[in-house]
DNA sequence: AATGCAATCAACCGCCCTGAC
DNA sequence: AGTCAGGGCGGTTGATTGCAT
């Protein structure tokens, strides 16, 4: 039986005060990252080193990036995000200053959404199939690709007449699929722009095709889970995959 | 002004991986 | 080879905020 990470008993809980924020960032200064177990204790906190360790990796580290997304940052994590999956990890470590949990974060609450309503299926970065649904129709209006955003760098030439599946949230049960898109090749994926001659962010010397970030963070990324078939996100030149990022 | 609802995001939870022993 | 602690990760929750009615 595991062990629980810390005590849960006199652990506070909840947002972090000042204090709290000033003595974690007063006693990593001193004696640097790490041993997240015993740092608390060490540091006099009442928290439980997991929760330090993500106050200190996603709010108190002097690099971290604040504020909104700008649309280069967006359109690499879409970009990633098809080529990764929910990998928030390996797609912030493409976005300099920028925490997984702000990524994971911001796609659920902005990208998702805006990827459905341009008739995008978050999950796949496929269009949803656009044949009628008899007797059903669309589950609301119409989205109003002007009313949705300024830029539409990912979207279609035309757009869908229908959306089959909303889902818009529900994506526990399709995280076999998010590769899906590099797996096969369909007329409505090439109508994507997935252009990857983008302007990286922060660090333009890491300007560099995601067909390279792919196989660099498969061999470097140990922990990856072991994909299954159809998660495979090994690149493979007989693959049609390859199509959507040239 | 009050209320309800939706969106946002900080934080927690539980699982998994890795390295040390 | 097996066990355990430490750390990392993705998924989920819940408090807060903003907006519509």
């Amino acid at each position: 039986m595991r062990k629980p990470c810390c005590d849960k008993e006199g652990t506070n809980k909840g947002a972090w005060s000042k204090q709290e924020d000033q003595k974690l960032i007063d006693y990593i200064q001193l004696h640097g990252e790490g041993c997240w177990r015993s740092l608390p204790k060490a540091a006099g906190l009442h928290r439980c080193g997991k929760s330090c360790r993500l106050r200190w990796i996603n709010y108190l580290r002097p690099d971290i990036k604040r504020g909104n997304f700008d649309q280069d940052e967006e359109d690499l994590i879409i970009k990633l995000h098809a080529l990764l999956g929910n990998r928030w990890s390996l797609i912030a470590g493409r976005l300099p200053g920028r925490t997984d949990n702000e990524i994971k974060n911001y796609w659920n609450s902005h990208i998702r959404r805006k990827l459905t309503n341009m008739g995008i299926d978050p999950n796949n970065h496929k269009l949803y199939q656009t044949f009628p649904l008899p007797n059903k129709p669309p589950p609301h209006s119409e989205p109003s690709f002007d009313s949705m955003n300024q830029h539409q760098t990912l979207l279609p030439s035309n757009k869908p007449s229908f959306r089959v599946d909303d889902d818009d949230g529900d994506d526990r049960s399709s995280d076999d699929t998010h590769h899906s898109c590099l797996l096969e090749t369909s007329s409505a994926s090439h109508q994507l722009n997935l252009d990857l001659t983008i302007a990286f962010p922060a660090d333009s010397s890491s300007t560099t095709t995601l067909f390279t970030l792919a196989e660099e963070d498969n061999n470097k990324d140990k922990n990856m889970p072991k994909p299954s078939t159809s998660e495979n996100v090994h690149v493979d030149e007989s693959t049609p995959t390859l199509l959507l990022f040239q």
